[in-house]
RNA sequence: GGGAGAAUGCCCGAGUGGCUAAAGGGGGCGGACUGUAAAUCCGUUGACGACGUCUACGAUGGUUCGAAUCCAUCUUCUCCCA
């Protein structure tokens, strides 16, 4: 079998390694139990985790072992690393029901039967801990002197680091430590921005048990320009169908910059990778081709095929300028609230087109609305059931947000 | 524990008694150009019953005809000393 470290690295996943040729060797030649650590700090994943996600899908097509670590005990803390603010303190019951909600989702990416992977909440050895013992046993390792000079501290050395954050790479290394010891486990991965915290770890195992292990991070997701992707409007691109419905996930990926589609193929899709360096060469207007793929594919993985048709179909229509179907994403408004005719700012608010109905206005000022097919010029334009053609009434705001109206 | 300073709109940041719904930048939104891209350019960006009204410059109270700007108390944060 194919060397899942070779895979990794042609896809461009790999930023970081501890020991580059050893865990190459290492992972050519044994099944090796790895980990990835999920802090539940909201109830659903985004897609800076599906990286990881994907990561141990790789890794389990190869024969390896991934471990899922929920934080349910390190949420509590809060990590420090590479934010510019302290977290939120988080109430153990959030973190616990947030926890429950990542279990599901990844169940949908990776096989957890026969022990082909695993999943643990850190929330089972961190609770229990004794203070002393804690600082006695694992304290003791740690340098603070060394801590303070590590760059994910950078940033809070200016706006100020409680002590309680302080702690959070303890508790990391702590859970690298336990899982080595009762799981066998040799690797553990994250984001970039996990570097400081994994390479205590791997430290940590070593001053203990006197044992190797290794540590690998991964690129985050970012734009060519080093912004971080996954941002919309909204906030982040989460993976609930709730929270981000399919269609807006599949606009996202169809909208990427061209620098950034290469990319996102080889690190969000399963496409070989030839494939990838076809779909990623084409340029100007195909390039388009490339992107609908891409949107798809990534919608179809975490949405699955039906989602991702219905995404796609709904996308071309209106970008088509074919206004005709009902896959756009729509709202229901009853007879009796439309009543004799509602305008123009009433019906864009009620679509959750614009949050106040001064947005409106403006936004039709300046020409950004347009109802089925028609620009609307007039802010006090008002529509009456005989507007809603097969009671339905689409609704354009700019050139990319529609929503269709169905009256009921 | 002692001392110094800060808190402004989504974010950064000017403003130190009326001309301030508050400069400038970032971000967002709309338009033009395009390929549902990028870059660029133009416009816009507190709300509402909209040439007017209301709410806003950490919180509360006060001085004043009038306060983001002055005073008092409180809260939070930063820095220096311990």
């Amino acid at each position: 079998m194919e060397n899942v470290f070779h895979v990794l690295k042609e896809r461009g996943f790999i930023e970081q390694c501890t020991h580059e040729e050893e865990i190459e060797k290492l992972l050519g030649e044994e099944s090796v139990s790895f980990y990835i650590g999920f802090d539940p700090t909201a109830d659903s994943l985004h897609i800076g985790h599906f990286i990881q996600i994907m990561v141990m899908a790789h890794m389990q097509r190869h024969g390896h072992r991934p471990i899922a670590l929920i934080g349910g005990g390190t949420t509590m803390i809060g990590d420090p690393s590479g934010r510019t603010d302290m977290r939120q303190v988080m109430t153990p019951e959030r973190i616990a029901e947030n926890g429950e909600k990542f279990k599901k989702i990844f169940e949908k990416f990776l096989s957890f039967e026969d022990d082909k992977a695993v999943m643990l909440n850190n929330a089972e050895w961190l609770l229990p801990l004794n203070y002393i013992d804690f600082l006695r046993d694992i304290g003791a390792h740690f340098s603070v002197n060394r801590m303070l000079a590590a760059e994910c501290y950078k940033s809070r050395m200016e706006k100020g680091l409680t002590f309680l954050e302080f702690n959070y790479q303890l508790l990391q290394a702590y859970d690298f430590y336990v899982l080595h010891q009762q799981q066998g486990c040799k690797m553990q991965f994250g984001g970039n921005d996990q570097w400081s915290n994994i390479i205590a770890g791997v430290e940590l195992v070593r001053r203990k048990d006197g044992k190797q292990v290794y540590g690998m991070t991964f690129s985050l997701l970012t734009t060519s320009e080093g912004v971080k992707m996954g941002k919309t409007a909204k906030g982040a691109l989460w993976l609930d169908p709730e929270k981000t419905s399919p269609y807006e996930f599949y606009q996202y990926w169809r909208n990427v910059a061209d620098a950034d589609v290469k990319k996102c193929l080889a690190l969000l899709t399963f496409l070989p990778m030839e494939e990838v360096q076809r779909l990623g060469a084409l340029e100007g207007a195909q390039i388009n081709q490339a992107k609908e793929i891409l949107a798809f594919t990534v919608t179809e993985i975490i949405h699955g095929e039906n989602a991702a048709h219905e995404a796609q179909n709904a996308a071309r229509k209106l970008f088509a300028g074919d206004n005709g179907d009902a896959e756009i994403p729509s709202v229901d408004l009853s007879k009796a609230e439309l009543g004799d005719g509602r305008d123009i700012v009433f019906l864009l608010e009620f679509a959750k087109l614009i949050p106040t109905r001064s947005e409106g206005r403006r936004l039709i000022q300046q020409g950004g609305v347009l109802a089925a097919g028609e620009k609307v010029t007039d802010p006090k334009a008002v529509y009456t059931a005989s507007d809603f053609k097969d009671g339905k009434l689409v609704l354009k705001k700019g050139k990319k947000a529609f929503k269709q109206i169905n009256l009921i």
